[in-house]
DNA sequence: CATAAATGTCAATTATGCTTTCCATTATTT
DNA sequence: AAATAATGGAAAGCATAATTGACATTTATG
């Protein structure tokens, strides 16, 4: 399961610590996300959309054949 | 978080069971979801939206203020 | 009504999302 | 170069997603 979350922080030029607040998580769930170290709940995705204005399809791709 | 599982498997005309083996998890798992005793991880979630040919905000209703 | 099929649900177990704490590494600034 | 800011990442622990197995209840069919 890949996603843009770095990339999408970046063009709104925050910083990890800034996500996590505005998501209300830590800030190594934001690293362990960016980094693919594991996948968002469904809560947290969703809540990740909602922040970034978009589906969660556009931002986590999912890679099944 | 609420969900249209059950609407959209009957909607097949499907078992539990038919749905559970094609998402490959338990029969269990379908029942548990359906009756909200817990939410999908999000591969799970893909996996219902691809089998269905919807978008997870379409089956799965995210109620925060 | 009786039987079987489908679903509900509990208990126990395993896997993983997320936390905090801590330290290392990589920018960035002075 | 030195100091600070930002990120990477590990370890331990907690909460919960997901599993199987077993049994109860509901729904459909003869």
């Amino acid at each position: 399961m890949k996603n843009r979350l770095e990339e999408l922080r970046k063009a709104r030029g925050i910083r990890q610590e800034d996500l996590a607040d505005a998501l209300e998580v830590s800030r190594q769930t934001i690293g362990s996300l960016e980094n693919g170290r594991y996948n968002p709940s469904i809560l947290l995705a969703f809540k990740i959309a909602k922040y970034f204005g978009m589906t969660i399809e556009e931002i986590f791709i999912d890679e099944e054949e």
